[in-house]
RNA sequence: GGGUCUGUAGCUCAGUAGGUUAGAGCGCACCCCUGAUAAGGGUGAGGUCGGUGGUUCGAAUCCACCCAGACCCA
């Protein structure tokens, strides 16, 4: 049902309506590229840092992304975090350089190259393949290097600094010499994750779980000397049938290499008769024994604590030797029998065990999986196939209880999704203890504040409890691990730390092929021919972890140590902890002040995003189609802190806030059409009481708005932000200034005061939403009135607002008071219309019924304004006895307010839709009311309060 | 399985040191306006504060356990 066009209105062109060129769809997707352009064009980031050349630095590291594939939202919200601190920062007066960066060696990067041309050493020359490897870790940075700008981060992007950097690479191999230097690297034999398929040891990072089904046996360990049995245990009765303690395990082929049968100390175990032997086995575990068993009912005939079976000699249950009973903590009543079968080689908690009572790391494995030449029984045997030869061989001899299949949690290569096994080689490790490290970092965390708090704890936490850092990688892309080691001790060089240094000057040349290229008689002469030049690489995570020598503290802009890291919760266990141990392993404190830390992104019910799922949200396709401060705000809007949901539901609303603030700053910029602040403004001093509230109000916001900024509390900012566009300017001072702004005199005190007030809302509202909204905030910039720099970056947060005193005519907890009398006269107005009719709130004339108090005073005084700031045509105030029909209601302090609400018989005056008794009255314009006469012709209304 | 967290209206967030009918904005419904108009204003309906059990005169707020989810580890 079409409405009938409004009768074209004669007085129009005496309006000052809206006019601005600032548009109401943003058309974000569409015009953010063209803006970018312009700014790379002008040089921003270096033109902004000859700006704020001197003064105090705010430094935050960027943590360096993996160079390859795409971005995904993840890194997106990293990114623009980062954004907004380095660009608040700004605005709060500091220099703050950003220096981005990529990690660029690698395995993932290997893979891809793997996959077009083949194995390095085998189908192509290594030297080919590195080179390879980094053209391709080149390309993959600069596709993410354009998605990340198009996110509008502003960063040195042109001088970022890259891992793979030939000084960068350098800087990692001094690195590790200062570490060297320190005695914080050793050499050791230890059993790592192994992939046979790779013939290498895999990272952590590298390991998938996946299940996997193997044989579980349990396995006799017959005890040798029953005396020392009946010593420890004193069993009833006099059976003198075999005993054996029984161990539980999935990996039949790590029997070999038995060393020791773990028990835990605090359990207690029992001897169990069967019908021809005795079994030890875990109490709490006994009955899934005897079951798994099926040997008869078993009756216990002793018991005793594990601690008391310390040292029991016990027989290999095929091997001629017998193995001691130790203790372990990490033997638990979860699964088996409470008795772990313990190979130091084949596993890190009988490693680390296996330590503690200087069993030997026996390891007959060989790179490719197979048992070494000379095992007994088992030479040549894929170990994997071995398992059930291993099963034959234990049920010869008798010593297998039970054999079947069990399906488990199983460590993987991620690459061939193989199985992998733990096997003890040679590895160069950073060692926790033997230079203190592990204590130095403790005490490091404790120095740094973590932010949310409980990092701390989660990173002491993991530091306290971790193995020493294996660093060593037998790949082909990644900083080499350019030590020189005699040929018989193993023993790297004792020229090593100038050794090491000759090298790095080289790489800072040529890269890392300087050391594979290397001729070792370069630097060791005649030496040469004893000494072994090593080829391993480092593991990627020393690299990064040094970002704070290489990049940190060698760039000029840049410091160390730094104000700040801030990256992904996961991250607890990566950067944080790689770059903090290096640091304190080169310097003894932290590499920063800060640590931040934010969450996962997650879909609208909080579960990971997964392809499979179905719920990714690539922030490419936010961008190029909502726009990249849609993206923005809705990082802004979430609580970092946990987990972060995103949906296009969620980003929905997260536009709908946007149009919000945008249509409040087009307004701001509308109404300030021909306002010149030189020309124009009012002193605070002059503004109407109701201008003077709402710049009070921006105050408010202001000092809410920069203090979450210093927080890192950026939904704070989102909220008060849009809390104030909605609440404070658009359902009360924007609406209430229309009149005023429209139908004064152009330059009227009255108009003036508003615009000056608006003038000052609108410097700081741009200046609050610059960090987030980059984009809208600089499309705004260049529309406020008055003179400025190129960008809004080039300012720092708006000195021109002012706290009202509580002294003030018109108070701020007055105005609270007005506001709340216009919220009930809203609904009285309601029922009006709803029941009779009345429709716009202009059709309506008001009477306040209220005691004669402070507060009927206090809308006295606003006199016949008081229907400016209830948009009605009349309002005024009665102390006394309300009339019945009147809306009773009960104020927040307890006094009694009446509102009488009826439909103004008056003529509507076409020029500002007031209806008053006073239309007509003048002869030549039957249609105005007087105050438009007097401002269509006359010298123009004055206006005291609102 | 262990460590560190998270769980308040459809959405995003507040909820002060435990105290009357748990708040805000958005969205939604309805109404108004048509001089912010693919805008703007008003009113209203939405919550067993993840669940259970405790402590307490009283708990969204303290404790225990459980459920769901996230990250890290095994």
């Amino acid at each position: 049902m079409a409405r009938k066009p409004a009768p074209p209105n004669p007085y129009k062109d005496t309006l000052n309506l809206p006019e601005t060129p600032f548009p109401m769809r943003a058309n974000l997707s569409g015009r953010e590229p063209g803006w970018l352009d312009e700014w790379t064009q002008a040089g921003r980031y270096q033109r902004l840092r000859e700006h704020c050349a001197g003064r105090p630095k705010f430094i935050l590291a960027d943590g360096p992304p993996y160079a390859n594939g795409s971005i995904h939202v993840g890194h997106a919200v990293n990114k623009i975090l980062k954004d907004f601190i380095v660009k608040s920062r700004t605005l709060s007066g500091f220099d703050a350089p950003f220096v981005p960066g990529w990690d660029c060696h690698g395995l993932p990067i290997e893979l891809k190259v793997e996959q077009s041309l083949g194995k390095a050493g085998k189908d192509i020359e290594p030297a080919a393949f590195r080179a390879a490897c980094r053209q391709y870790a080149a390309e993959q940075v600069a596709g993410q290097s354009a998605d990340f700008q198009r996110l509008g981060v502003l960063a040195d992007w042109d001088h970022p600094y890259l891992t793979m950097d030939y000084r960068i690479e350098a800087d990692i191999i001094r690195a590790l010499g200062q570490i060297m230097a320190r005695d914080h690297v050793q050499l050791g034999e230890k059993p790592v994750h192994w992939c046979v398929d790779c013939g290498s040891a895999l990272a952590e990072a590298e390991v998938e779980y996946e299940d996997k089904t193997s044989l579980a046996i349990d396995v006799r360990f017959r005890v040798e000397d029953e005396l020392d049995l009946l010593r420890r245990l004193d069993p009833e009765g006099d059976s003198r049938e075999p005993a054996s303690v029984v161990i539980w395990t999935t990996t039949a082929w790590t029997l070999p290499a038995n060393q020791a049968v773990a028990l835990n100390p605090a359990l207690t175990y029992v001897l169990v008769q069967f019908e021809r032997e005795r079994l030890l086995l875990a109490e709490d575990l006994l009955e899934r024994c005897i079951e798994r068993y099926r040997l008869g009912p078993g009756r216990i005939v002793g018991r005793t604590l594990g601690a008391s079976l310390e040292g029991l000699r016990l027989q290999h249950p095929f091997l001629d030797r017998d193995v001691p009973v130790i203790m372990g903590d990490h033997v638990t009543t979860e699964a088996g029998t409470g008795c772990v079968h313990t190979a130091p080689g084949h596993g890190q908690d009988d490693y680390a065990v296996g330590l503690r009572y200087n069993l030997p790391v026996e390891n007959p494995v060989g790179p490719d999986g197979r048992f070494l030449p000379g095992t007994p029984l088992f030479a040549g045997e894929n170990v994997h196939t071995a398992n059930a030869h291993v099963v034959d061989v234990l049920r010869d001899r008798g010593t297998l209880v039970v054999v079947e299949k069990f399906e488990h949690s199983y460590p993987h290569c991620w690459r061939h999704k193989t199985p992998t096994i733990f096997r003890a080689t040679p590895q160069w490790f950073i060692s926790m203890d033997r230079g203190g490290l592990r204590k130095d970092a403790l005490q490091a965390i404790k120095a740094t504040r973590w932010l949310p708090d409980w990092g701390q704890a989660r990173i002491r936490g993991m530091v306290e409890n971790r193995p020493d850092w294996c660093i060593s990688r037998q790949r082909n892309w990644g900083v080499p691990i350019p030590l020189f080691v005699h040929r018989e001790t193993g023993r790297p060089h004792p020229r090593t730390p100038e050794l090491l240094e000759a090298v790095a000057k080289r790489v800072e040349e040529a890269g890392i092929e300087a050391w594979f290229a290397l001729d070792p008689a370069d630097l060791l002469g005649s030496e040469a021919a004893d000494y072994l030049k090593l080829r391993d690489t480092l593991d990627v995570w020393f690299d990064s972890g040094v970002t704070h020598f290489a990049v940190s503290s060698k760039r000029p802009e840049l410091d160390f140590p730094t104000d700040l890291y801030l990256e992904g919760s996961d991250q607890h266990r990566g950067w944080f902890q790689s770059s903090l141990l290096t640091s304190v392993a080169m310097h003894g404190h932290a590499p920063y002040r800060a640590v931040l830390t934010h969450g996962f992104t997650v879909d609208e019910k909080g579960e990971k995003m997964s392809k499979s799922r179905g719920n990714v949200v690539a922030p490419q396709e936010v961008v190029s189609t909502l726009g990249a401060d849609i993206l923005r705000l809705w990082v802004a809007a979430t609580d970092f802190s946990a987990e972060m949901a995103i949906s296009p539901g969620i980003l929905d609303r997260t536009a709908d806030a946007y149009r919000r603030i945008r249509n409040t700053a087009r307004f701001l910029l509308a109404n300030l059409s021909g306002f010149d602040p030189e020309r124009d403004a009012l002193g605070l001093e002059d503004l109407l009481p109701l201008d003077r509230w709402i710049i009070d109000r921006a105050f408010q916001v202001q000092q809410q708005v920069v203090g979450a900024y210093e927080d890192y509390q950026f939904h704070q900012i989102y909220q008060r932000l849009h809390n104030f566009c909605s609440v404070e300017l658009g359902s009360f001072y924007l609406d209430v200034i229309k009149d005023r702004q429209y139908t004064t005199r152009s330059d009227s005190h009255a108009r003036r005061s508003a615009q000056t007030a608006l003038h000052h809302v609108a410097e700081a509202l741009t200046r609050w939403m610059a960090p987030i909204l980059s984009f809208t905030a600089e499309e705004i910039w260049p529309l406020l009135p008055g003179e400025r720099p190129e960008s809004v970056l080039f300012s720092t947060w708006y000195e021109g607002l002012r706290p009202l005193d509580p002294e003030a005519v018109f108070s701020a907890e007055d105005w609270d008071r007005i506001l709340e009398v216009r919220t009930h006269v809203a609904r009285a107005i309601e029922v009006a219309r709803n029941e009779r009719g009345l429709g716009g709130s202009l059709n309506a004339e008001v009477d306040l019924y209220l005691e004669d108090d402070l507060l009927a005073g206090l809308l006295e005084r606003l006199g016949d304004e008081l229907r400016f700031v209830l948009i009605t045509s009349h309002a005024r105030v009665i102390t006394g006895q309300p009339p019945e029909d009147a809306a009773q209601v009960t104020l927040d302090d307890g006094r009694q307010l009446a509102i009488g609400v009826r439909a103004s018989t008056h003529a509507k005056c076409v020029r500002c839709w007031h209806r008053r008794p006073d239309v007509g009255s003048h002869p030549e314009h039957p249609e105005l009311c007087g105050r438009c006469v007097d401002n269509v012709i006359g010298p123009g209304e004055k206006r005291r309060f609102a």
